[in-house]
DNA sequence: GTCTATATTAGGATAGAC
DNA sequence: GTCTATCCTAATATAGAC
């Protein structure tokens, strides 16, 4: 195991993931990552020759850091409603751990679709889909369900939202004298698995 | 009534729409509105003094038309479940008829939301929140909702988000032989009213 | 009011010393 | 490997003719 990644090559990363994941590709500064990684602008180019391969590189780890999480779907020794709802929590877990993501990636893939398609295509073929292990459950007549891909849709609206639209929602709820916040995070999570409960029909 | 917006500057506030809708404030050009107006930058400049601004101008019209869209909400006669039912469609005809808008505010509320507080505050205060009218619908024993704050977040999130991340669900539908996009409005539709009737109880 | 031409500035990238 | 100083380009902004 060679020791190829210094700790600068590291540092740099950690600032870059920050800027990039609050800014996307063209909002961010050199400058900005620089100043957070503690180096000045030119030590970045050394590294990482310009800001579209460091930007690569960050965009590549939060990709594997995701897929990584959803492996669940893949444990065969689960009920197909089970590894559900085990999808939803990782999801949130996933979302609250990395909150810009979403958003993030929604910037990038809006920019420039072809290109996302094109990064993401070699994680998508070695990782089952949530919808792929539904279609499964059905065929196997373990579970019924209206319209995968509608449902699909609508378990990721409810469980990304909130986490790309916080902002928005802390305005809205401090103009009602309600909460939104981690404080919430208990209710937050019950209302998706019930939904997910009111969907799913186990046979 | 006077005739203070020429031609030209309405040309250029619907350009601008397009291109800052897009690309936002940073990634927006003024080349890029200058072109789609047909003008040259100089003009652009003429007209509102700086990009500031225009997109300032920009921003006002799509909140103006937001909140116009909500005031269904104030329709005192009619029952409160048929105004969220109401409030939800309008909603989607909303996104639908600006499908850039939600991810938009989105991206401009990320980076700056003291400034994006401070714009809002006027449309807030004389307009009406989906909150309000539900907290108003339990006072009068109307209607019962487990957690008001909950239940808005849950729904706009279910409204919104298939806008926001379209192009994401659009690659994910297509690696699963599904679809996802217009052809799937109406059962789209009719899962949020479903969602709106499971959660409410009328009393 | 609209244009062309130009100034100004910001930010990514590179050269070269140490 | 890391820095300072500098270059280059793209993009905003302004001057001034018509």
């Amino acid at each position: 195991m060679k020791l190829k990644d210094s700790k600068t090559e590291e540092v740099i990363l950690d600032a870059a993931k920050v800027v990039f994941m609050e800014y996307g590709l063209y909002g961010a500064r050199m400058q900005q990552i620089a100043d957070r990684a503690g180096i000045n602008k030119a030590l970045l180019h050394y590294y990482f020759r310009n800001k579209e391969r460091l930007f690569d590189r960050v965009f590549e780890n939060a990709l594997s850091r995701y897929f990584q999480n959803m492996e669940v779907l893949l444990d065969e020794s689960l009920p197909i409603i089970d590894r559900v709802h085990s999808y939803a929590d990782r999801f949130i877990d996933f979302l609250t751990e990395y909150p810009q993501m979403a958003i993030f990636l929604i910037k990038e893939v809006s920019l420039n679709q072809a290109l996302f398609e094109e990064k993401v295509k070699s994680h998508i073929k070695e990782n089952p889909s949530l919808i792929a292990v539904i279609n499964h459950g059905i065929q196997r007549e373990e579970i019924q369900i209206i319209d995968p891909m509608l449902f699909f849709v609508n378990l990721v609206s409810l469980c990304t939202y909130p986490f790309v639209a916080r902002p928005i929602f802390k305005v809205v709820a401090a103009k009602n004298d309600a909460l939104w916040g981690v404080e919430q995070e208990i209710s937050f999570r019950s209302s998706v698995h019930e939904f997910i409960n009111n969907k799913i029909k186990p046979l």
